[in-house]
RNA sequence: GGAGGCGUGGUGUAGCUGGCCUAACAUACGUGCCUGUCACGCACGAGACCGUGGGUUCAAAUCCCAUCGCCUCCGCCA
């Protein structure tokens, strides 16, 4: 092109701010302002690009699309136009349409097209296996560039290799690669299958206040506030958990939505401070018809999304046997690797620590790693200090080889003792058995942990699994470690077992009160906790007295959820239900490690959208509607410059 | 709130036991050539002062301090 001297001297760079990304050249001096757009005009789409086949050879198709590739021969040019559906080879030579040519030209990557043409046959032996579109190519008629764009600052490729940050600030460019749309695609058909299946099931969608009161309880809110009544606030709903259980007063008899939910915490890779939640309810619900129809529900978004069945039901676990035996009450059952109790085995013991910990009640647990008896004293070392960050005070090793038994307190132990507890761990010869004496909490917890990263490392772990299980009867209450105060496990609407029910109703002590168990279940999988319910409590009386074990006042109760006590009093029917997390579930279906690939615009994990740049600040007008006054945020203490 | 990792042309990385760095490689980008490419090829070219601020030093991308951002984990998430 004629203008090509002029645009070379870079004119722009000095106008772009830095970490901007630059315009090339051509996009600037060339083609980006010169292109000469066209318009749709009466051209209409007739198929998607990767839907063509070699059916359709022959048939004259329009298709629109972004240039994902262009391979300029020089007297012949293909390029790939890619929509959702895919990529298709469009070809444009000097001699059979010259117009096209001339734009195909001009065209670069991104670009939108209209591209009118002939589906051929590829010609022989260029056929391309790997393409879906692979054995036929649009022979191009007439090209029309209904939108020029600049050289992105992302590879639009399978391959994400992009800082994730830019992802996130480029993220309409990012979602253009396809694992990103397959990955919407399947958070689509999973919310499409969950919506039928449980419509079908006779379940209404019915929608919840997004802005509602905030709860004194469970996770920070995102705080509103009220133009209107200055000083006052709304909550984002953290879940619609008190509207659902107030539609069955109602009669709803079964609701269900999917919900955006707002907790004001600190982010993980599988935590956003918005998310979704499917969110169920019945009335009349026991255990069995909520975990059958949950089973029910999974099979079927697994038949419809993955096009895989699952056995149900699923196996289930009480609280207490999957902390025992896994130190989680959200195990991964992928694998072995289970806690033993050596305690008995070990009761005789010469060992001080061993019959210190015993004598205080505590307990000695131990897990076989299998085939690691060799290893270095530095892994051990890692190991043990791995314990230690977890909660332990030591770690114990046992390395069973070569029948003989390599461990620093082997002058304490029998052969009987030694014997013992590669029996009740069942280790085989080969096996390093890792043991902690402890309360029962911290050394099934501590095990627990080291097996998990240890199943990683080993590779005992297989992706292709999904194990589903029902944790049961977790304990209604539990202490909090700091305050030393009660709290609800779940959440307090929870209903307690009937068996633990005359715990309830007396003063029981700090003792029986964490022995009271809840009608309240997990569905786990994989070591993730995809959704979690109970039946709930729909009589006044015992509700008022869960609150008074949780240590609120009548007054308080009646301050703060008074609407749910009286509308118990109108005719409350027994009701439970569930809540999955969507994001979660469409994350461990995709086969990804994170939540942030199955939602389209994410949050970093400091809570800041880099596309928006939210959060904001607030400008003076905003916060004198509302009447706010910022405080200045004051910097840390007194300079200590004392290094 | 705490711990760890990362931050170098548009992008992805190397360099980071200080001087051979007036920063390398790949890719993308621009120009030219090429009628069967499909990660097209070939040639030429433009492009970063190394997150930011301060310090140490004759000398810093490289060491130290602070700070910002991103990621992971712990706490937290009824």
């Amino acid at each position: 092109m004629a203008s090509s001297e002029n645009t070379k001297n870079g004119v722009v760079q000095e106008a772009v701010p830095k970490g901007a990304v630059s315009d090339g050249p051509a996009n600037v001096g060339g083609y980006f302002c010169e292109a000469v757009l066209d318009d749709m005009g009466d051209l209409q789409r007739t198929m998607y690009c990767g839907e063509v086949r070699p059916l359709h050879i022959g048939h004259e198709v329009t298709l629109m699309g972004w240039v994902n590739r262009r391979r300029d021969l020089g007297d012949l040019i293909f390029m790939d136009l890619r929509d959702r559906t895919g990529l298709v080879q469009v070809v444009s030579d000097s001699g059979r349409s010259s117009d096209a040519f001339r734009v195909a030209e001009t065209v670069r990557s991104e670009y939108v097209l209209a591209v009118v043409g002939t589906v051929a046959h590829r010609v022989d032996g260029q056929v391309n296996p790997d393409m879906a579109t692979g054995a036929v190519e649009i022979l191009a008629k007439e090209i029309r560039i209904l939108n020029s764009a600049k050289t992105p600052p992302l590879y639009i490729r399978d391959e994400a290799e992009a800082d994730e940050l830019l992802r996130l600030k480029y993220r309409y460019l990012d979602l253009r690669r396809a694992p990103m749309q397959r990955n919407l695609e399947i958070h689509h058909r999973t919310a499409m299958s969950i919506r039928n299946f449980l419509s079908l099931e006779g379940y209404w969608e019915i929608e919840t206040p997004m802005m509602t009161r905030s709860t004194p309880e469970g996770a920070r809110d995102f705080l509103v506030p009220s133009r209107v009544d200055p000083g006052k606030f709304y909550a984002l709903a953290q879940s619609p958990q008190l509207f659902k259980q107030l539609l069955m007063v109602s009669g709803v008899d079964k609701y269900f939505q999917i919900v955006k939910c707002f907790r004001d915490e600190d982010l993980r890779a599988d935590r956003q401070p918005e998310f979704t939640q499917v969110d169920i309810e019945l009335s009349f619900a026991t255990e069995e018809l909520v975990w059958g129809m949950v089973e029910g529900l999974v099979k079927r978004v697994w038949i419809d999304v993955l096009g895989k069945d699952l056995e149900t039901p699923f196996p289930r676990l009480t609280y207490a046997e999957a902390m025992s035996r896994f130190g989680s009450d959200k195990p991964d059952t992928r694998f072995g690797m289970e806690i033993a109790d050596v305690s008995s085995a070990l009761s005789g013991s010469s060992f001080g620590v061993f019959q210190n910990v015993l004598a205080s009640g505590g307990t000695l647990r131990a897990i076989a790693v299998p085939g690691q008896a060799g290893m270095s004293r530095q892994e051990i070392d890692n190991l043990t200090a791995r314990a230690k960050t977890h909660g332990a005070k030591g770690l114990v090793t046992l390395a069973y080889l070569h029948g003989d038994i390599k461990s620093p307190i082997k002058k304490y132990l029998t052969q009987e003792e030694l014997d013992g507890v590669k029996s009740v761990v069942r280790a085989q010869d080969g096996d390093m058995v890792l043991l902690v004496a402890d309360a029962f909490d911290t050394a099934v917890t501590v095990l627990g942990r080291l097996r998990l990263e240890l199943g990683q490392r080993l590779g005992l772990v297989s992706k292709d699994k999904f194990n589903f299980l029902w944790v049961t009867e977790f304990p209604l209450f539990k202490r909090n470690e700091d305050t030393g105060a009660w709290e609800a496990a779940h959440h307090p609407f929870t209903s307690p077992l009937a068996s633990d029910l005359d715990k309830v109703k007396s003063s029981p002590s700090d003792e029986e009160k964490g022995q009271i168990r809840a009608r309240m279940y997990d569905l786990v999988m994989n070591g993730v906790e995809l959704a979690s319910g109970s039946i709930r409590i729909h009589r006044r009386d015992l509700q008022e007295r869960v609150f008074r074990l949780l240590g609120l006042s009548q007054e308080e109760a009646r301050l703060k959820f008074g609407f749910l006590l009286d509308a118990f009093d109108y005719g409350a029917p027994p009701h439970g239900g569930i809540a999955f997390g969507l994001d979660r579930l469409v994350m461990l279906m995709a086969g990804l490690d994170t939540i942030r690939d199955v939602i389209a615009f994410p949050k970093t994990s400091s809570g800041s959208c880099p596309l928006t740049e939210a959060p904001a600040a607030a400008d003076d007008r905003q916060l004198a509607d509302l009447r706010l006054r910022l405080v200045e945020k004051h910097k840390g203490g007194p300079g200590g410059a004392g290094k």
